[in-house]
DNA sequence: GCCGTTTTCGGCCCGACTGTTTTCAGTCG
């Protein structure tokens, strides 16, 4: 099995800032885990579920719809979780929530974590066992005394067991190269057997969101007994959790959980478009269906009293069904694709193939490791015209940051390279990655900045100021005529730490309006810009690139992901960077120099 | 608790698997 360098992602979230939007949210959350405790309408607690979605889209400001009053107009945010929200916003605290917490204890809410044991269970060892903590409960599980339970048994506690040690050896989401990496060999492990006929990875890897809970694969066959054989006993496969006539569940050696879902030959687009997701997509898509009288499942589309599906050999057919064009897997989040697709409006997405140049990316001069020539004989054999090379400013010491006079070596190099691989129509440009200093400023004299043929700005220190004085720290970078992109915008690291408090959205505006081109920063690490702002910044106007970011010759290879986020992002390629040649890239930042 | 081009009340997507039951509840996606 091949693991992702070896660096599995920790399951614990380690934040070293967390904002107050990140609080709420658990606040949201843990509420509805409370209420669902408590016994409450599911409807109810539902309704707290798609609340925390709703405002967990990067686009949404909380403290600015509170003070403008107009929460209410976010989908799914009614009267009542509006007031909960201004409660939080203007006291640090929801009295409610505090109510419920005192009925059940913090270990009590953490049991819902354990993979198959949710609210009634642990209801109902709270209730009739008084057991306050996971360590009690592994307890009470060994000595038979949850067995004993009305609705429970002797495999349901191994079970708790089980799932209590799977909790504490990895919890939680994987990056999308972890997610990514892992599913490549299985894929083709699949695809090589004989009675395979189709097979897709689905879910949220197929959808590139930038983490993963999981695998999901989806076979057409006609003997899904020999599949799911062949499945459950893959080296990679740890243990086998689950396996039933059409379904098996395992956990990998990398820690990650795998499903794999076997359907007859005729129902695979079903099956695939049902296992995609996401779950909001398709049960806004399963109400479209309900509405033109049509039942929709992952065995097919059903018109009213029908129990034969109308036929269907690719998604694509579902969907025209519904009355509605192809919906890529990336855009399907019930954010507004269904209403495009319905209207025929929908973007037709970058794609990798698109791409005729690749900015951002560090040499041997600074913290990279591949020479000047390593990059242009990459770029040679890739079918790439054009890399922007922007090793880090002088101030990066900690990066091996450029002083002026190797500066000027690098770019006596990148002249010199540039002529021997002239032939191949590769041109290496002369950039940097600028440091954006404490008062927003760039790191080089006006001299030296004009000499650069292209600059990405980026912030690397002081990620603690307020969100008011890191956003004007970032407007004047952006105002500053030799920016031309505004990198990684956010600083966040996916899973370990939140970005920096900044205002996105006042950001992205102004690059619209100074015509710096925004970042997408392919590192599967950063993969910031959020895709949820990718639309904003389209919707206002901003040019985009997505950037390798990269330090070694391999990390050439995260282009996938950016190119993923892009697309997720509703890129087309006039506005992404990446699909200009080198001369109408240097054009585009040339205009707005003095 | 949310929501409304059949609605301001009465719905709220649908199915697989497991372990407990002997027809179903809980969990998950």
């Amino acid at each position: 099995m091949h693991r992702a360098n070896g660096d599995r992602i920790p399951g614990r979230r380690q934040h070293l800032t967390v904002t107050p939007k990140t609080r709420l949210l658990d606040q949201l959350k843990k509420m509805a885990v409370l209420m669902e405790l408590d016994g409450a309408n599911p409807f109810r607690v539902n309704a707290y579920t798609k609340a925390v979605r709703a405002l967990g889209d990067e686009t949404v400001d909380v403290e600015q719809a509170v003070r403008e009053g107009t929460l209410t107009r976010i989908d799914g945010i009614g009267k009542g979780i509006a007031e909960k929200v201004e409660e939080f916003v203007r006291h640090g605290l929801i009295a409610e929530m505090t109510e419920f917490s005192a009925k059940f204890p913090p270990g009590v809410v953490e049991m819902t974590e354990i993979p198959g044991f949710g609210a009634k269970k642990a209801r109902a060892v709270f209730g009739e066992l008084g057991v306050t903590t996971v360590e009690e409960l592994e307890r009470a599980c060994r000595d038979g005394r949850v067995a004993e339970l009305k609705g429970f048994g002797a495999k349901t506690a191994d079970k708790i067991v089980q799932g209590i040690a799977s909790m504490r050896k990895h919890s939680g989401r994987f990056r999308i190269d972890v997610a990514w990496e892992t599913a490549q060999p299985i894929l083709k492990a699949l695809r090589g057997h004989d009675a395979v006929e189709r097979v897709e990875v689905a879910g949220s890897l197929r959808r590139w969101r930038e983490t993963a809970k999981d695998l999901d694969f989806v076979c057409a066959t006609t003997k899904p007994g020999d599949v799911m054989e062949f499945f459950t006993t893959l080296e990679s496969v740890d243990t086998v959790t689950g396996q039933g006539p059409t379904k098996s569940s395992v956990v990998l050696d990398t820690g990650m959980s795998a499903d794999l879902r076997c359907v007859a030959p005729e129902h695979f687009p079903f099956t695939l478009q049902h296992f995609s997701g996401s779950k909001e997509h398709n049960t806004a898509l399963r109400g479209l269906a309900k509405r033109k009288g049509m039942k929709s499942s992952e065995y097919g589309l059903f018109p009213e009293g029908s129990e034969t599906s109308l036929p269907a050999t690719e998604e694509a057919d579902i969907y025209r069904h519904l009355g509605l064009a192809y919906i890529e897997p990336e855009l399907r989040e019930d954010m507004g694709e269904i209403e495009a697709a319905a209207k025929g409006a929908m973007p037709e997405l970058v794609t990798a193939g698109d791409v005729r140049g690749l900015p951002h990316m560090h040499t041997e001069y600074s913290d990279g490791q591949p020479t000047l020539d390593a990059y242009a004989k990459w770029a040679a054999q890739n079918g790439i015209g054009w890399m922007g090379i922007s090793d880090h400013s002088k101030t990066a010491s900690y990066a091996g940051g450029l002083q002026p006079d190797r500066v000027r070596k690098q770019w006596a190099e990148i002249a010199k390279v540039n002529k021997e691989w002239k032939d191949s129509g590769v041109r290496l440009l002369r950039g940097i990655e600028s440091d954006i200093l404490g008062d927003g400023s760039l790191d080089y004299e006006e001299e030296m900045l004009k000499e650069f043929e292209f600059i990405v700005a980026s912030v690397h220190s002081q990620f603690n100021l307020t969100e008011e004085e890191q956003t004007a720290r970032m407007l004047k970078a952006v105002e500053n005529p030799y920016t031309s992109i505004l990198g990684h915008m956010t600083g966040r690291l996916l899973l370990k730490r939140d970005g920096y408090r900044v205002n996105q959205k006042e950001i992205v505006r102004r690059c619209a309006a100074e015509g710096v081109i925004v970042e997408i920063n392919s590192n599967p690490a950063r993969l910031d810009l959020d895709w949820t702002l990718v639309r904003f910044a389209l919707d206002e106007g901003c040019c985009l690139c997505v950037s390798p970011d990269a330090h070694t010759l391999g990390m050439l290879e995260h282009m996938r992901y950016g190119i993923g986020i892009a697309r997720k992002g509703w890129v087309t390629k006039d506005r992404l960077a990446n699909c200009w040649s080198a001369d109408e890239f240097l054009a585009f930042v040339r205009k707005r120099r003095p």
